[in-house]
DNA sequence: AGCACGCCGACT
DNA sequence: GTCGGCGTGCTC
């Protein structure tokens, strides 16, 4: 009898060995359908181990091999190896959810074959001459027709409701489906490419992609570019390179949001190539096609959102990371991993280039292309020369009374723009942010004695408390800087900014968009669509607005209350902040009217703020990294996060601290913090608690990491969840 | 994670 | 006398 070692989807780190009969191959990466207790499981053979630990007698037998999939390769098993030990999460689950959902059931995928439409007989006698007008869309389904059978997706480009007048024609008798195997593409070395619109790029950019193109293997350069530097066109032509070789081409993003808009652009660019996407809103059976198309090697340019980092790429010969600073690359629950390390990871185990773009690019990569580490590739002109960009100016509020938020200031360019026709954005951004304590007379506010973080307001039992490492005291009195007795807990007020605007401008057409707002499915959409028809005079609403589409009309946003980030506990928050006010900021002007940005601040002369004026990132990562470096914050050290909650308070905390006591117990260059609460310390009714070890060296902490979880594996679990997060985002 | 086995309170 | 509460333990 043959052995094979399977991973399950199951929260135990051990893999599960069984038996083969003997007739029949199996490879390492194909999936099988194993019995688990009383159930059927899909796994993936990890392994044809020669013996095992196991009592011979409690082995089951395999009860099927599925053939339907080509094996996953060596290179992905090896990334999720990699990625397990790591992230600290079962190898088993690591695998498992790194599937298409489609592919983790037991009933095998149909590979699905391509589809296509085409005239019937009926069809083709029909006179287009005599076909009703008023039919258009109908009309125009079997003029392309009568060139060329279509697939869906082409028969979708032609109108948005193209599919209900395909269904009304084939019922008509006029159109047929028609299945046949896709083709596969042909396996030659030099592929020519359709490359439409090649813009001439200009020195920076030409640069830029020489770089990348003639690097040899692996390399991570960090492209850093200001808002309209043409990040885009660098993207472009470096994909026309690899793809002109044969090679495929990863493109992650970090929201489902943008993704259809970003498929159509590079398609139009590639008009020949095949793109697929991979994102969260795509149905099973789309994702697990396009999966297949990318695993086989035929679609050349995959699209797609963080899980796609994992998509097993035969010709795979560039990764580009856009907007590599975004937050959503790093998964927030199971495997707590950060998308964008992967696929350095990734391209280094592969040896070809990784691209990560921004304008605002996270600390942590800035450091490595700085230190040498990363190459880092600088657009600093605009590639369109008339667009100026934004005129950036402090509202200096300190002193100031404002009405429900506003300065005259503001309020008088507001008025400005309402008397032009022209549109403003009035951004807040409403992060929900611990409640810091602030001196109302000389701006002190409550740091911890131990470290850069500020002390958190604690009202259910009137203490101060530092999430970092555990500092904790009483509230204070009065202020320790000038003896006032009026301390105030700052946070964002309500969202009544939209009514105030209302109050003060009643013939405005205003329009809020927030989560709230636009919970709607499509709701955004049609938002996005009042805004461009000019329909809207002041835009108020949240982050959702720095992203994604230019409102061309759009020359005023004005920043209510940005002050919140510079007190938070959370180290990274003003690192955040600059990135979202130089992306809002962007938001502002088009080539023909310039834009403004106006900050109502208490604290003008804070660096983000003259950093933010100027345009000048690279300073601003400068003072950043000068204060990581004086705390030993990341990215000069790494951390690891704890975390634990349960319904009883006692039972999260008799945990914690057992976990402190064993980490405490392991030799190694680690620094254990104490155990404090979440910065949501209730949450649905649970506790939550966490514990912080931190490290100058990331061996240092995988060494002491490889010897702890089987210690918090080992600590009786009663009614606690817990979960280990390495890199952590928020701590 | 599921899903059983396993011992102690209110019900046809 | 049972139905069922969820505590502990196992799954190749």
């Amino acid at each position: 009898m043959r052995l094979i070692r399977v991973a399950l989807d199951i929260p135990l780190s051990t893999l599960f060995d069984y038996f083969l009969a003997d007739e029949g191959p199996v490879s390492i990466g194909q999936r099988v359908v194993v019995p688990f207790a009383r159930k059927q499981l899909t796994g993936v053979v990890m392994a044809l181990p020669q013996q095992t630990e196991m009592d011979a007698s409690r082995i089951r037998m395999v009860e099927q091999v599925l053939t339907d999939v080509p094996p996953l390769p060596e290179e992905i098993l090896q990334l999720l190896r990699f990625c397990s030990d790591y992230y600290q999460h079962p190898l088993g689950m690591t695998v498992m959810s790194s599937l298409p959902v489609r592919m983790r059931s037991t009933e095998p995928v149909i590979p699905k074959r391509a589809l296509t439409y085409m005239l019937t007989a009926a069809g083709q006698a029909l006179d287009l001459q005599s076909f009703p007008k008023r039919k258009q869309v109908q009309h125009s389904i079997l003029q392309a027709l009568q060139a060329s059978a279509l697939t869906p997706q082409q028969v979708k480009a032609l109108a948005p409701s193209a599919m209900s007048s395909l269904k009304r024609l084939m019922e008509a008798g006029w159109v047929q489906p028609c299945e046949e195997v896709r083709p596969n593409a042909a396996q030659s070395g030099n592929t020519s490419v359709v490359f439409a619109n090649a813009h001439a790029l200009n020195d920076a950019q030409h640069q830029a992609v020489e770089r990348v193109r003639t690097s040899a293997g692996f390399g991570a350069f960090l492209l850093h570019g200001i808002t309209g530097s043409g990040k885009t066109e660098v993207y472009v032509h470096l994909m026309h390179h690899f793809l002109q070789h044969g090679g495929q081409v990863l493109l992650l993003v970090p929201e489902i949001n943008l993704t259809p808009q970003l498929e159509h652009y590079f398609q139009s660019r590639f008009p020949e190539t095949e793109i697929i996407s991979l994102h969260s809103g795509l149905n099973d059976n789309e994702r697990t096609q396009n999966w297949l198309r990318a695993q086989a090697g035929d679609a050349k340019i995959i699209l797609g959102t963080r899980l796609s980092v994992f998509t097993p790429l035969p010709q795979l010969a560039l990764i580009l990371v856009d907007e590599e600073h975004d937050a959503s690359f790093k998964q927030q629950d199971g495997l707590r991993y950060s998308a964008r390390d992967v696929a350095i990871f990734r391209a280094s185990q592969r040896g070809i280039p990784v691209v990560l773009g921004s304008a605002t690019p996270s600390l942590e990569s800035w450091h490595n292309a700085t230190s040498g580490r990363y190459t880092l590739l600088q657009l600093k002109q605009r590639a369109n020369a008339l667009a100026q960009l934004p005129q950036v100016r402090c509202i200096n509020v300190s002193n100031m009374l404002l009405h429900e938020g506003f300065s005259p200031q503001l309020l008088a360019a507001l008025e400005t723009r309402l008397k032009r026709g022209e549109q403003s954005l009035v951004f807040l951004n409403r992060r929900g942010h611990a409640p810091v304590l602030m001196c109302t007379a000389c701006g002190w506010l409550s740091g911890c004695p131990n470290c850069a973080g500020k002390l958190v307001l604690h009202l259910n039992d009137r203490r101060m408390r530092c999430h970092h490492c555990g500092h904790q005291q009483k509230v204070p009195h009065a202020c320790p800087s000038c003896g006032n007795a009026d301390l105030q807990p700052v946070g964002i007020g309500t969202q009544r900014i939209e009514a105030a605007l209302q109050a003060q401008f009643p013939a405005a057409r205003i329009l809020r968009v927030d989560r709230d707002s636009t919970r709607n499915k499509g709701s955004w959409q049609a938002m996005r669509k009042q805004i461009e028809d000019a329909e809207v005079d002041i835009l108020v609403g949240t982050q959702m607005l720095a992203k994604g589409h230019d409102f061309p009309n759009l020359t005023l946003v004005g920043v209510l209350n940005p002050d919140n980030a510079l007190y938070s506990s959370d180290f990274r928050a003003a690192e955040k902040l600059y990135a979202q006010l130089s992306q809002v900021a962007g938001r502002a002007g088009r080539a023909d009217k310039p834009g403004e940005v106006l900050v109502q601040t208490a604290f003008p002369e804070h660096p983000l703020y003259r950093a933010l004026l100027a345009h000048d990132y690279a300073s601003w990562a400068q003072t950043l990294l000068a204060e990581r470096r004086m705390a030993s914050f990341p990215p000069i050290s790494f951390q690891v996060l704890l975390r634990a909650e349960a319904k009883e308070q006692q039972a999260v905390f008799g945990f914690m601290h057992q976990a402190r006591t064993c980490a405490a117990d392991i030799a190694g260059e680690v620094e254990v913090y104490g155990v404090v609460p979440a910065a949501m310390p209730r949450r649905a009714n649970h506790f939550l608690a966490q514990l912080l070890v931190q490290s100058a060296a990331r061996k240092s902490l995988q060494q002491f990491l490889r010897q702890w979880r089987p210690r918090l594996e080992a600590i009786p679990t009663q009614k606690i969840r817990w979960s280990l997060d390495v890199d952590p985002q928020d701590v």
